[in-house]
DNA sequence: GTGGTCTAGACCACG
DNA sequence: GTGGTCTAGACCACG
């Protein structure tokens, strides 16, 4: 499981990987039973504070997304919510949304986005699984 | 102008402010030399405090969106960004970013973006928000 | 980092911060990647709130003169404007305005100016400050 | 008596209204017992609100620059200090240096700022005494 | 009425 | 330790 961090969000990173983690069970990426990496794991792999992943695993815990068993680690929960295939285009359209309001305030051209975008994800690993950390 | 505040989201409420009349401007429901409600109207109908109504406000006339006449209220600026091209295109490099980051998540294959952006396009009056009024 | 701040001034004490920070950084005494003290050291030394320290950083940030790195603190940003050709040069003549009505206040002949800015310009390290560093 | 009101400023404008009086006085281009303008001339000049310029010269004749004799209008106060010629040399300086500093931060070389200087002393009237209203 | 500044103090995210 | 957000409330400048 690899995650995308943007350290210069205004949403928590630990939110962050939160809804990631949620979205890839969402989408069927992740399964009951698969296990996550471990806390220590997770926070060199994002480089971020242990204390950030260990509370991302908490909430995620809490909210009955995630399962750990004392020493062998933290497992996706059974019984978790799914999105359906509308539910992702959705969400989709609403990230689009927020696309294209930022580029109507910058007033760049809609034209020249699917351009800028294709480069943009020549930065991206193997699509449907995103990994390391934001580079610009 | 109707905006809907979570309180209980990460991110910030000034953010959400501004996110929500950078929309507005960009969907042309907020035209430049329109008002906008006074600080204190936004804070009582968001039932927030007037600081951060104020900072909303703030943040949106140092980006430029906004303009602030003494005694009288705050007006949709008349657009024309005052970023160099350089930095307009790295802040949409990290929109850009931002979206694939959710289309991954979503396991959405990159190449459907462009034909649903279109779609979404549509609804955003002139391409580019902004373009058709730049001699205004 | 010696600050000298006049709670009496009309000029309020975030843009005094801000105007300081600014003249130390056009002199060289502050250069790209140099720490600023925290937001709680300015704000004790100066003897104001903790906010109002913390929003002359954030402007300083909001106009890319420093970073703020989480958790880390804040840093003198490597430069390099982020507005427009257009916008660094409107900015400039309002700055021209303010000189001209002071010299015209003091009764002394705008024709005198240059010569005087000659040897005021000796003081600051490479002429325009930021441009011996540009590639840095 | 004609001034030059900056309204975007940062400083109070019936501030620059009583530095400008201050410094014409200083500078000898005001003396003791010159007459004034009354607060409504004052005020549709430099199209400003009458509070404004009744509280500058409120401000003024407490601090003792100017008199208000009842039913004839304001005048310069004897016995104003004056400012020697360094010290009128030395506020300017102190206005370059600001100039330099904004100049250092837009990254403007500074053997531009003759030329520009010039084009924006056009805008001036006659010099040693200005009029109207900024116009940027 | 309009917006802006500042404080004191609470609480959060991140290292 | 670092910076960021938000509130409640005071006070100021401007119309």
């Amino acid at each position: 499981m690899e995650l995308r961090i943007d350290a210069a969000s205004a949403v928590p990173i630990y939110v962050q990987v939160m809804e990631q983690i949620r979205a890839l069970v969402a989408s069927r990426a992740l399964r009951a039973g698969d296990r996550l990496p471990s806390v220590r794991e997770l926070a060199s792999s994002l480089r971020v504070n242990r204390n950030t992943a260990a509370k991302a695993y908490q909430m995620l815990e809490s909210d009955g997304v995630i399962e750990t068993r004392q020493g062998s680690g933290c497992f996706i929960a059974s019984g978790v919510s799914r999105w359906s295939k509308e539910e992702r285009y959705r969400r989709l359209g609403a990230a689009l949304d927020r696309l294209l309001v930022e580029a109507s305030s910058l007033e760049i051209p809609f034209d020249e986005i699917p351009g800028l975008m294709k480069r943009r994800a020549r930065r991206f690993p193997a699509q449907g699984g995103v990994a390391g950390r934001k580079g610009s």
